[in-house]
DNA sequence: TATGAATGAGCCTTCATTCAT
DNA sequence: TATGAATGAAGGCTCATTCAT
């Protein structure tokens, strides 16, 4: 039972750092960011911090860890087997807005994710491309299994075509997320993403 | 006289210092590469790069700036006045043509500018941005050309669209540079891209 | 009485932080040793270890005044009144066998009190050296004596002379606890450094 | 040519570097001591230091290495062949007086060896115990040889006799290094150690 | 003009010690 | 009495930048 609430305390305590953590490395970005930063944003010895995370770069994982679990979380609940085009649409819309939850929650997350981990070191990079890629291999399913039922088009190279609506993705995130925006401007972002995807730019 | 060959020599040798740092950032990141690296790899003493750039950061603001400035170019060449889809898709194709030959010559300058310009630090950051938002706007340029004249989808946001074909760009130029892709490959890449744009997903 | 229970206890649990001191500081060396390693091997939180010594120089102390306790103890037990080389062969004999048992018993202590105590600080070193000197203060009284008996050479400088009888028996003490000497070496090594003692290299 | 004179100064620069920290690591100890005391010492900056040295332990292992250097040269200088034991003790007499030359020269060097390299780490003391194994060595041949000419007693556990002798020599480095002992003195531990050597304490 | 020796700000990290519970 | 969370002094080390030669 002390155990537990230990535990416990630990959880909460590692929790904060890791949130003092989030505002100073979006706000200072990885290099420039101090340990003491975070202490200080803390009010607590940096020493402390090194009871719950080995170094700076570990208390940047977990940041980085937490934060990719949740968006792969989201990505893998949806199946790969949708029966229409607008049954797809509506798939992609909970994607997109599960995603987008998640950065309009904390838009400093997006900073970290697609900004600051790029210049870490070639790990962290790894680490977010790992989980596009996974993204993209999802969405390829979803292509594959729309293809097969007739709703998209054929000739399509799902490969690319996966990548490319990540990347539309991402960037629906990052602009989302960087300017702050509002309900309104992510109701556009997230029709004008849907539609795109559908449709492209062509008139019908 | 004197002074015409001195700046001459001088861009010379500023140039040389750009392309071994460009060998180095590329490889080593920003952070982790060292102004000695830089000057080991030319061979010369490393206090003579201080002679030609202010400090590091200066550098990398060299090739970024020369990068975005060819790229710019190659944008602001075409003219935004298509008269049909065909023809607008001629155009994106010459884009990103021009676009995949500068990171196809070399690759690295993929990873300096969509992945160290984001760790370096917020303004090398904003000049990659400011560019991508530049070729948006020119983009957006075209679009709304294209629904003036009926061969695009008249309900469109352009500022959103337009970020989401760059989002693309960007992408397909991200990947090609980085899996060092051979010519087929390249060419899967630009078809899917254009028919993307054009056309979506969805089977019309 | 309560408090002579109290005592005694806290005896025991002094005795047990010292015997985890002796394998912590005699295998990871002081400086490398921490307080929590010690605490570790006891299985008790460290803090409760500063309820028993002041701080970490405190126990290392403690261990020195223990052993070298130990040691003197052995060697004024002996009087100073031999009356043949025999016999002093055979006093010298029982100091060394008394302080090769310490040192047999716990071979840890050697490394401690001749290794580590030297990298301690000044005051550690003293502690040691203050001992030794004793021993050869002894010793030198022991010589005096055979002098004046007549079974010892006169000529001799006794203060230098029991300094390198002192060093003598240390150098055994060394490489008896270091090799994990057995039985039969110990014996090579306590004839060798009577013999020697008494009669040098020399054919006589 | 320029690179001779470079060369020079360079290693003008690390033997300064050495000085001034024989003189902070024998007066404070390795660990007490900090780069920056050396730098002070120096009135240099302490980054100056790692341009010569890769560390605080390389300066201490340079440190070593020089000084065991010189003491090994001395030893295996002598031709282990001597034909009685005049000529023997003649022998020792000028090992002995090589090495004290060099402790003379500059007596901080017995504190390095013989007691600050035994706090450092297992792999200094390891590099101390493998000169003194060395010494050991050669002594024994010489009392090999010794023993065949028949100057030396035959039953002498010659392994043995030779780390007792090693023993006695080192304890008279330290001695007449630590208590800055005059000529005399010397003089007086130079015979008595050597008449030890030869025929022990007893009367002959 | 070229050099590279010198510099020192700055940062991460350790761990002995304290003290509230 | 026992604990271990919190602390922060302390110090090793890096490397961008300067500047005398």
């Amino acid at each position: 039972m002390a155990n537990f609430a230990s535990e416990e305390k630990i959880a909460r305590r590692k929790a904060e750092i890791l949130t003092a953590a989030i505002e100073v490395f979006s706000s200072q970005g990885f290099h420039k960011a101090g340990i003491a930063d975070i202490a200080k944003q803390l009010d607590i010895g940096h020493g402390t911090i090194y009871r719950y995370f080995k170094n700076k770069r570990d208390i940047f994982n977990a940041i980085l860890a937490e934060l990719l679990g949740q968006m792969a979380e989201i990505v893998m609940q949806e199946p790969p087997n949708t029966d229409s085009l607008d049954e797809y649409a509506g798939q992609l819309q909970r994607i997109a807005d599960g995603l987008l939850a998640i950065f309009n929650r904390d838009p400093r997350l997006a900073k970290i994710a697609f900004y600051e981990s790029l210049g870490v070191d070639p790990e962290a990079t790894e680490s977010v491309e790992h989980l596009l890629s996974i993204f993209a291999q999802f969405t390829e399913q979803y292509m594959k299994n729309g293809i097969d039922k007739g709703f998209l088009r054929p000739k399509m190279n799902t490969k690319i075509a996966s990548h490319l609506i990540t990347a539309m993705l991402v960037e629906t995130i990052k602009k989302v997320a960087a300017d702050d925006a509002d309900v309104e401007e992510i109701e556009r972002w997230r029709q004008e993403v849907i539609q795109f995807m559908i449709g492209g730019l062509g008139q019908r």
